[in-house]
DNA sequence: CGTCCAGTTGATACTCTTCAAGCGGCGTGG
DNA sequence: CCACGCCGCTTGAAGAGTATCAACTGGACG
């Protein structure tokens, strides 16, 4: 049962707004001016807070700004409450990071969308990604919020490729986002020599093309199928609305590219120190992490030699060396090529 | 002269918002509806555009949809023109990326703040940042922005740290988002081994400690100062804030971000594959475009062997070695321990 | 049955690290 | 003022680790 926190001076309408509420399943907190309001709201964590814009004392105004410089509810659904003359006001909401606000007196329907609309997308949001990227169902979520607010133009087109296919390749324009479906990509650099490094790797549910489309940038790496796979295909126009409209989509995807770069510090790290053994490890620990396949309910990767090389970052013939040297120490095990973890833990944290 | 275009079917408001923008100085472009209008933002590019919201055919909901789709477009601040009575189109109309509204009748002294407001906020995030990191200026101008929304508490404390002095290292918990006003610093990571790998280094006008706050965990990298450094402290609540409710400063750090992504992906593909002398050029480059020091017209680092090795992710002695061999080739030049770049082309697209 | 290719093994060459020692400047304490 | 030790930098020599070249194997495929 999801919990809203009402902050009003006016006793008798929160009464009211608390009547309708509780009939519609929700649990309602009360409090009677800003600064109980503040209190309930990093006690009780509520999903969602309705609150009154003028009040004396601390006014609505106040509480948001309190709120929203605290970790535990600055992503927390706010509506205001304001007059039919609060026009003005309004706009200080609004860009205060206010995500709705209703008119005073309260209309029941008009009330129950907009808690309905905020919690749903809110929800959609708060749901983890998976470390490095979206997932598919977060992506329908908001899409299809955003339906409710007039945007039905994300495309749903979904095509196949190859294995082999070269999707895009360095220099050419972004023109897309992708969505994986189905199927495994790499995408990787070339250097002068003609040598390949696989920077990064992607599966089903994963997102892939957007920094280009973030920097208005070329393509600065080349992304190539590794097993046959359907992507969804997002217009640039689509996603930068998508991602320009809402401050809660903004933050995820800040979030996920922090995350982004600390992946890439670590393999830095890695690079540049680790002997053979630790980058191979590395290699297939980051391999694991990113197909997550099981079969017979250990960890497995089927990924020719060479992709692994390029992940690793080695000669073929150096990472195939050490891959059996693994093996004789029962870390891993090779079965017609595809390659089963049976030490996961050591693999992660071998000492030399 | 600021181009300002004003969409709207009455043509008697058009002529008198023109006269009043005419005599403040600003260039005012007309449209009738809103096809007419999307014509001429695409081609005249205008600093900011009003639009009214109802209008036969095309109405201000479908420009803004259609303008927001466009890269040329999407960030220009777009104010809609609303009656009074649109207090529920509002709504629609922010939730959908509009910057700001007027109600018409419009006042004089209104019209003119807006449109200044959403000018000088416009300009401050328009100017290119240095390529990974926020200038000050901005950030100061974003902030003396923000106080005109009612948000006066970004802290403007200035603090000094003397050399070696280690600001903050892994595991701890971010608390502040740092500014550096002058000085030089290291942010490094070490692995299990005890060597340390300088992952990114900054100076006057750059931004950092930003990630960790982002992704709400402690830091994975530290940082150390390397020149006595001024640095001013912003508290994490007030970044939040910041980054949180401006549509434009989410994308500017987006774009950070991206821009930051790839630099990192970068130096993986050097360090993984590239000989010892290419490293070390891209090392010396690195610190070059990060410190941008100059002497008598030449570009000069002044580092520490021990640390510019860590930036390479190389031994130092052989760091040295490779030094000397630049120098015997007149690449470089080193008086007094600085190293100054003779050939910084030829050092940029090293051979082999 | 021959060809092709991914994967593997062997031998060798070479780059880079490591260990060790020397040099010169600087501050400190006698 | 000099001797001493310390530190940052540099040079020398040796050794480890990894890449490279080449050859071999086994399975897939026509």
């Amino acid at each position: 049962m999801k919990k809203i926190l009402i902050i009003d001076d006016d006793a008798d309408l929160i009464e009211n707004i608390a009547e309708i509420l509780t009939l519609s399943e929700y649990q309602v907190i009360k409090a009677g001016n800003g600064k109980e309001g503040i209190e309930k709201s990093l006690k009780e964590k509520p999903d969602l807070i309705m609150c009154d814009v003028s009040m004396p004392g601390l006014d609505g105004f106040g509480v948001l700004h309190v709120l929203s410089r605290h970790p535990e509810t600055f992503s927390t659904p706010f509506v205001f409450l304001t007059g039919r003359q609060g026009l003005t006001d309004l706009r200080r909401g609004m860009a205060m990071g206010a995500d709705d606000y209703l008119t005073k007196p309260v209309n029941e329907d008009e009330l129950l969308s907009v808690i309905d609309v905020r919690l749903r997308k809110n929800e959609s949001l708060k749901r983890q990604a998976s470390p490095a990227h979206l997932g598919f169902n977060e992506l329908l979520q908001q899409v299809k919020d955003y339906d409710l607010i007039n945007l039905t133009h994300i495309s749903r087109d979904i095509h196949s490729y190859k294995k082999k296919h070269l999707l895009y390749s360095v220099g050419e324009k972004p023109v897309y986002v992708y969505f994986v479906v189905s199927g495994k990509l790499k995408e990787f650099l070339v250097n002068d020599e003609g040598k390949e490094f696989i920077i990064d790797m992607y599966s089903n549910g994963d997102f892939f093309g957007y920094t280009a489309i973030l920097e208005d940038k070329p393509y600065k790496a080349s992304i190539q199928i590794l097993e046959d796979a359907e992507l969804m295909i997002i217009p640039r126009t689509d996603f930068m609305q998508l991602v320009n409209q809402d401050r809660h989509i903004s933050m995820k995807f800040i979030n996920l590219l922090s995350n982004n770069i600390r992946e890439k510090e670590e393999k830095l790290l890695n690079l540049a120190y680790n002997s053979l053994r630790k980058k191979v490890a590395a290699g297939i620990i980051n391999v694991i992490d990113k197909f997550k396949d099981e079969k017979q309910g250990r960890p497995v990767i089927q990924i020719s030699r060479e992709d692994l090389a390029n992940v690793v970052g080695a000669a073929q013939e150096s990472m195939i060396r050490t891959l059996k040297e693994f093996k004789g120490e029962k870390l891993i095990e090779i079965v017609d090529g595809s390659i089963y973890i049976l030490n996961e833990n050591k693999l992660r944290h071998l000492v030399y």
